[in-house]
RNA sequence: GUGGCCGUAGUUCAACGGUAGAGCCCCAGAUUGUGAUUCUGGUUGUUGCGGGUUCGAGUCCCGUCGGUCACCCCA
């Protein structure tokens, strides 16, 4: 039994693991290069300060915080966005608007572990500064949806839950409600249908307000609204808007966004969310004391209700199969069958090798067949074999069971030959 | 931060309060130039850690660390 554990509510990353991670991050990547976003990163610790200045309680108690060698407050970041917004309003001139940007990288939060949740987790962030017209709601919610579709998840696997902050304000002027209880009021919403109504009644009653009315209102609040009419209407001429379904109870805990609010759920699985986001266009502002007034909006997709979701559905286990097995196999297994031409298979190994072909060898004297278990157990395609007959060597198909023998001259052109035709083999591996 | 369950070999799991075991994996051999199957042999443990009860603790009690699930909230 090893001396030492992991920290708590941190993980591992096995070949197994590792491969799923970057198969995820890998794919997050492409999809947003696909849509023209650039990608960027920012320090894995900030100051407390930054965060306590952005966030309501939600987030600061989160906080994986210590202190320095030299008494600094700091913290793990929790998320990105904040040092996104510190970086975008510094040298904002730099670049021209819309700002499209994403980041992949680890993020921290102290809480417990359980199902879908650690304390550190990779996050995929996609972002449009500089813009506040619908279209940017609608580009991130569409890159979010072809993230999705990327992994092979398939629209019976998942949906879009979308509101706007805005009508809620719209209500509460209406109901002649202060303006200080709006965040009270959004609090009370996002746990409406978890909390037992007598206990929002009250709530709502010490606000002016009635549970009959709010849901009345949330009831006669769907696609039509014209809230969201722009973002309809251009979802729509994507072919997208059939991922989406109007939920007001979607309001979001983090006290920064101010518009369009969305989150993406599985449907068949009961996960947790798979991505949140919205507009937050005072965050900028905020952050740079008021020098630089920015619209925003994005999203942010983690890793590990992901990697859940993408082993319980089938059409996404194929993908995530296959990319594991071309992170871990090799294209050909050279078999040294007499150690007196250990020196010529080295060479070959290594003209192999410069030629961008997979490459895995048994460093020590082996039985042949001990070796050929190996190239099997390495999902090679082909097994090289130098032996007594050198200068000619034996290329075995291991998937064919065939075999040839070429001059060793010709090694490399020949194994690149047989690597571009299609692998045939038994169906059943 | 609060609560439930769990912690035994690399791994999956057994073991009535009474000598810590099995399957798989791994290594070697049967098989000195060809992959399966099979067979044989072999390595591996301060039972997470620390206290306590007991003649005796993997087992019961307390604490602690970790895992897991839920609350909270969210990626």
């Amino acid at each position: 039994m090893a001396s030492f554990q992991t920290v708590k509510g941190f993980r591992d990353f096995f070949p197994e693991e590792c491969a799923l991670r970057n198969y995820i991050t890998e794919t997050w990547r492409s999809v947003a290069r696909r849509y023209g976003f650039v990608e960027y990163e920012a320090p894995l610790v900030e100051e407390t300060n930054l965060y306590r200045k952005k966030s309501g309680d939600e987030i600061t108690n989160q906080l994986y915080c210590f202190l320095d060698k030299a008494e600094r407050e700091i913290s793990l970041r929790p998320e990105v966005t904040p040092s996104l917004a510190r970086m975008a309003t510094a040298r904002q001139r730099d670049f021209k608007k819309p700002i499209k940007w994403f980041q992949i990288g680890p993020c921290f939060r102290y809480e417990e572990p359980q199902k879908g949740r650690g304390r550190e987790f990779i996050q995929f962030n996609a972002d449009i500064l500089g813009d506040s017209s619908p279209a940017t709601s609608a580009e991130l919610i569409a890159l979010a949806i072809d993230v999705v579709r990327e992994f092979g998840i398939s629209a019976d696997d998942f949906i879009i839950r979308l509101s706007n902050r805005e009508i809620w304000n719209t209500f509460l002027a209406d109901k002649k409600i202060a303006e200080e209880h709006t965040t009270t009021f959004l609090s009370i919403i996002d746990k409406i249908e978890r909390a037992r109504p007598e206990e929002t009644e009250k709530k709502l009653g010490l606000i002016g307000l009635t549970l009959a009315e709010v849901r009345e209102f949330m009831a006669s609040t769907d696609e039509s609204h014209p809230a969201f009419a722009a973002l309809r209407e251009n979802l729509t001429a994507r072919g997208l808007w059939q991922f989406i379904k109007i939920d007001a109870t979607i309001v979001r805990g983090l006290a920064y966004y101010t518009g369009v609010v969305f989150e993406v759920f599985d449907t068949k699985h009961g996960l947790r969310a798979l991505a949140g986001g919205g507009t937050y266009d005072k965050l900028c502002s905020l952050m740079s004391d008021g020098g630089v007034d920015m619209p925003a909006a994005g999203f942010a997709m983690g890793d590990v209700v992901l990697g859940l979701l993408l082993k319980q559905t089938p059409g996404a286990q194929m993908k995530l199969t296959s990319a594991y097995l071309a992170a871990s196999s090799i294209d050909a297994f050279v078999v040294v069958a007499d150690e007196a031409q250990r020196p010529h298979a080295l060479a070959a190994v290594q003209s192999l090798r410069a030629a961008g072909i997979r490459i895995d060898y048994n460093f020590g004297a082996q039985k042949v067949g001990k070796q050929f278990q190996t190239a099997e157990d390495r999902k090679a395609r082909f097994a090289i074999v130098f032996g007594a007959e050198y200068p000619e060597v034996v290329i075995k198909n291991l998937l064919a069971r065939s075999q040839s023998a070429v001059p060793v001259g010709g090694l490399v052109e020949e194994v690149q030959k047989l690597l571009a035709e299609p692998a045939i083999g038994p169906l059943i591996t």
